[in-house]
RNA sequence: GCCCAUAUAGCUCAGGGGUAGAGCACUUCCUUGGUAAGGAAGAGGCCAUCGGUUCAAUUCCGAUUAUGGGCUCCA
């Protein structure tokens, strides 16, 4: 006689075993039509589940958000089911929820075509609309594997082996097709209502390179029509955002052919860029870091002594000249250490924190190239930090807050903070490893901060924290990140003389807050849309005058705006103020200034937001203090 | 590096085995116009590169390079 609280905390009792359909159908019809799955005792399970005892039950639907992964799970199936039917010879592996939908991976003697694409989604739309019943059932392990062995999905057998024999799996079968799966699934293939196919990729099998290639499928599915919609919609506007096209409207940055993974920055890109790199100037000083420059250029043996050359020479650029072999700088750490190798340091020097802009080239493999995200020539705000042990957790901390008060400057609040711990592959003892982890950690912790373990992340020195950030289409790229080594130092014979006079290495952390420049720049221009704040906007003010005749006032307001420091345009021609507006509202430019006959007589100016509010006339005195605030506050701009 | 797709005018894109197309931008002329496109005319292309098929290739096929989407990698 089970007894079932409903999350309103309302009681029902039955006089026999339940499953979760009946206890919606119960509460009524259309409950029971709108099931998708059920939360009994706060675990997920198919609405066909049945319930012997007392138990807390939430009916999943479509408007839960587990009822809307159910959904996607389930599609998964459905696109493996219309495969097998279209494509028999197909195999089968995985097929999970990803964000906003799903993917499926494939074996296939072929490569599926966008044509074939369309053939897939249709069938699943006919498979969807036959209502197919979904069934869960059990099979030991060993039965498991012989089943699908027998309908020669070796893949799903290999991944079935890799299970504790013991075991017992669930599958879930819909007509013709059977997957292994843990289910909850839909209670049939009616449910699924909302879904498009949406790309085609190539993907490892079980994510080893060394393994062949399978064919990816991803799809988006949601509860109903309009949900698939808005999020279409939403994907087309993030689209849009995109930094390449943005980047090309506002003519900031191109690459050619010639350069793959290097930019050419035009004028009004190396304007923000600089922008930047001075504000971080301005940080690192307040924070009492020292600046230098170090060779693009260095002879090969430093870096087999760093031990770079070991684990990373394929990805370097090298250059021979007067049969000595060099290598373009990829990182500026070994170089560092050669500045601090200069005059003996005392551990009252330290600690010792040196920063560099640091031009750095990596032959990074052809197919990861991403626009201004992913380069093979970048600039760091790069700086290593040379410290004692004690010293550690305090420059850790410190340089959390200031990257915090940084990236709270540009505007961003979603930062992504991981751990990675140590590699296989790695230099140092496991003694060192621990305090270097346990550092990081603890500096975390102290923060209250969220964070993320990734082990076995780690560079091959030492453990690091990574800040990521999104860009407009929510991938995750690094940007911030602390680095502790112990190894280092060592390897490039760096000393101090401590405090009792020995001979000591110190330990060195390598850092950067916005990482690569471009990168940042990258995801600055998607989350801004390309409308800068006053402080970043490569043009900050744009004069127009409403014919020639005020032309020589236009000049003479510029020539005091440039000498406060203001980036200033003039647009002089001789076109419409409506088209000149346009035209300058398109380029983002923060504020735009008409001048007609009205403001030469009153020596004035009529400012414009670039939201297109008019914001009436300002004195010119008054309007460089407006601009001033807004650079000085880093403010947004109003939207 | 691997899988798939793409490469036509400065930009965004259409096209198609036999003189190459549009819109915007550009140039010239007219227009001096008050808050998101005034009008007219003109110029602009080795259709990414290299091969193959063909009487004929920008179009079909192959390779290369680059870009885009993923996968792997990212000191």
């Amino acid at each position: 006689m089970p007894v079932i609280t409903l999350p309103d905390g309302s009681q029902r009792e039955f006089s026999q075993a339940v499953s979760v359909l009946d206890v919606a159908a119960n509460i009524g019809a259309g409950l029971a039509k709108a099931t998708l799955a059920g939360k009994v005792n706060d675990e997920l399970v198919d609405a066909s589940f049945v319930i012997e005892n007392d138990a807390t039950l939430a009916i999943v639907t479509a408007r839960d958000e587990e009822g809307v992964d159910v959904i996607r799970h389930s599609t998964a199936h459905l696109l493996a089911q219309a495969v097998k039917q279209l494509f028999p010879t197909a195999q089968v592996t995985i097929g999970p929820v990803i964000d906003n939908g799903f993917f499926y991976d494939f074996a296939f003697e072929r490569s599926f075509t966008p044509d074939d694409l369309e053939q897939i989604e249709k069938k699943m739309t006919a498979l969807a609309e036959e209502a197919i019943a979904v069934e869960r059932f059990e099979l030991s392990r060993d039965d498991a594997v012989a089943f699908f062995r027998e309908k020669n999905e070796e893949y799903k057998a290999q991944i079935i082996e890799s299970i504790p024999q013991d075991e017992v799996l669930s599958l879930y079968k819909q007509g013709d097709f059977t997957d292994l799966c843990r289910g909850p699934h839909v209670p049939h293939t009616g449910s699924l209502k909302a879904f498009k196919l949406t790309k085609l990729a190539g993907a490892y099998w079980r994510g080893d390179s060394n393994n062949e290639m399978l064919q990816r499928v991803y799809g988006t599915a949601w509860g109903d029509k309009k949900a698939l919609k808005k999020y279409l919609h939403r994907i087309e506007e993030a689209e849009k955002r995109d930094h390449r096209k943005i980047s090309k409207a506002l003519d900031l940055f191109h690459i050619q052919e010639e350069a793959p993974g290097m930019i050419f920055w035009h004028d009004a890109g190396l304007s923000i860029y600089r922008t930047i790199e001075q504000y971080i100037r301005s940080k690192l000083q307040e924070h009492n870091y020292v600046e230098v420059r170090t060779p693009q250029l260095v002879d090969k043996s430093l870096w087999e002594k760093s031990g770079h050359w070991d684990k990373f020479h394929d990805d370097m650029f090298t250059v021979e000249s007067d049969s000595r072999e060099y290598a373009v700088k990829p990182m500026n750490c070994p170089c560092h250490v050669q500045i601090y190798n200069q005059g003996l340091k005392s551990y009252r020097d330290l600690p010792l924190r040196m920063a560099e802009f640091g031009s750095c080239h990596r032959n990074e493999p052809s197919g990861t190239l991403h626009g201004l995200m992913r380069l093979r020539n970048f600039i760091q705000d790069d700086a290593h930090i040379f410290c004692t042990e004690n010293q550690v957790q305090s420059e850790v901390s410190d340089f959390i807050d200031l990257l915090y008060e940084v990236y709270a400057d540009f505007g961003f609040t979603d930062i992504i903070i991981k751990l990675s711990t140590r590699p296989e592959k790695r230099v140092g003892s496991d003694e060192v490893w621990d305090k270097s982890e346990k550092a990081l950690e603890e500096a975390l912790n102290a923060k209250n901060l969220d964070w993320d373990l990734q082990p076995g992340e780690g560079a091959f020195y030492g453990p690091k924290i990574e800040f990521s950030l999104k860009d407009c289409l929510d991938r995750v790229w690094q940007c911030g990140t602390i680095q502790v080594d112990f190894s280092m130092p060592d390897r490039l014979d760096a000393q101090y003389i401590a405090e009792d006079g020995s001979r000591q290495s110190p330990v060195m952390l390598h850092r950067a807050i916005l990482g690569s420049l471009e990168r940042f720049i990258g995801i600055l221009i998607e989350e801004y849309a390309g409308k800068f704040p006053v402080w970043l906007a490569p043009t900050q003010v744009v004069l127009m005058s409403i014919t020639d005749k005020n032309n020589e006032y236009v000049s003479k307001i510029a020539k005091i705006l440039q000498k406060q420091g203001i980036r200033v345009k003039l647009d002089l021609r001789n076109e419409k103020i409506g088209f000149k507006i346009r035209e300058h509202t398109l380029k983002r430019i923060p504020y735009l200034v008409v001048i007609g006959d009205k403001e030469v007589e009153s020596n004035e100016l009529a400012v414009r937001s670039l939201s297109g509010k008019n914001m009436g006339n300002f004195t010119p005195g008054d309007f460089i203090t407006l601009l001033a605030t807004n650079v000085a506050e880093r403010n947004a701009l109003e939207s």
